[in-house]
DNA sequence: GAGTGGTCTAGACCACCCT
DNA sequence: GGGTGGTCTAGACCACTCC
């Protein structure tokens, strides 16, 4: 034991409150490596023994963690640090020839999840002027090194067919539009943080108010009356986006 | 009472853990302004009695919709339906001449929290190729309509004098520049979501783990050897981010 | 079967806010 | 003083995983 049991009793009264104590101890222990990367933690209850606090306590500094992204957790398997790895999506690069697997640094395994017909003002909440009338929507999970990374809704204004649509759920949008030879013409992105949707929860095995990456994407193409919208979340841990202007 | 006792309960045997059951409840009542805006809710013991759960199920609930951004609340007081006020920053225009309350679409207010030297690597977290050596560390507070919507950390490469580091700590950036005759020739951003940093939660006023978008940015200017970067961090309700590309 | 994390409960103390 | 949310505790049951 690194520190005995006083110190966060009398921490607790004059100061932070314990929780915050034993979660502060928790990170120097992972930041230092004292818990190894992919190496469970002591099981909650030998911690509350550790440093002589309730076992509530201890989960409640966990669970905290795990919302800071250091942590994992698995009933009945343990507590794990989590693997730092992170992508990048480069925008400045989202409209020249390179492939998407360049691009992103990675190749991406994607997921259909489902092609419906929905009003985008019912799936996109918050978003003003969105149309009500149904449309043809794309739902997937991409992947990178089997890790999802993001989950993707699409919409497609224009009819191409079933073929087209399978096409766009098995691809990226940008490598969808060059297999049939469509170009985009203007790209409208709105980046923002949002907490984990319940969909992103289930499919990148993250917890409520997880924080995650939000980008709703508006792609003009060359063919007249076709355009993508739509919006993909990732879990902040996953991946980050980069943007270089120049004047 | 809108739902039995009872039907939370056998919720909870087959399915869902109650604890969601009293938040999506509450969430139901937040959207159809059943608790209109800035109203205090019931108190967590009446929560508790009208679900007949205990009162912790209750304030796990309230706390998730904290941490979902559609509740805050303060010791001694109540508990609160948060105001949905965010604001845009627009990269699009970044570069022209128009000024920053313009841009925003807001007049900000600015507190300048400190001017130090620090070295950047020990500042900027999982940045990699920082200087490890100390530059002039200008933080900042950003408000808009006296809310905190930003927590800013700048460094600046060059000593251009006490007066000209007052001016970037009481104004944004590419205002602090243009009063000096200074144009910005690159921009590199970072976006990305995170968790609120310990000083994004004293700024901001949100709790730990609460989603926040963070920008990394590097400016480099007209001026030989003048450069910035630094980082912005934001609570998700408070700002997003457009950017627009054509081709 | 034994250990794990996830959940739930009852009961308690504190600091804070209002009147 | 009486109410509020924030915190902490002891104790319990469950589903899950591993042996």
């Amino acid at each position: 034991m690194s520190r005995d049991t006083g110190s966060f009793v009398d921490a607790m009264h004059g100061g932070r409150p314990l929780h915050a104590e034993v979660r502060a101890e928790l990170t120097r222990r992972i930041d230092s490596a004292v818990y190894p990367t992919d190496a469970p933690l002591p099981s909650a209850s030998a911690l509350a023994r550790e440093f002589g606090v309730s076992m509530i306590t201890v989960k409640r500094a966990l669970k905290d963690l795990q919302n800071e992204g250091l942590l994992t957790s698995r009933a009945g398997l343990g507590t794990f640090v989590k693997r730092p790895k992170k992508f990048v999506r480069d925008y400045n690069m989202s409209l020249n020839s390179m492939d998407d697997a360049q691009r992103l640094g990675f190749e991406p395994r994607i997921d259909l999840l489902s092609i419906t017909m929905e009003a985008p003002a019912d799936i996109l909440a918050g978003v003003p002027d969105l149309p009500r009338d149904p449309m043809h929507c794309v739902k997937k999970a991409i992947y990178a090194d089997d890790v999802p990374i993001m989950y993707d809704v699409s919409f497609v204004s224009a009819d191409l067919g079933d073929a087209f649509l399978q096409l766009v759920g098995k691809h990226l949008i940008y490598d969808a539009l060059t297999k049939i030879g469509v170009k985009i013409r203007k790209t409208e992105l709105i980046i923002d943080a949002t907490p984990a949707s319940p969909e992103t929860q289930a499919v990148c095995g993250v917890s409520s108010g997880y924080p995650c990456l939000l980008r709703r994407y508006r792609y003009e193409t060359d063919r007249e009356g076709l355009l993508f919208f739509g919006q993909v979340e990732s879990p902040f841990d996953k991946l980050s986006c980069t943007i270089t202007m120049e004047s």
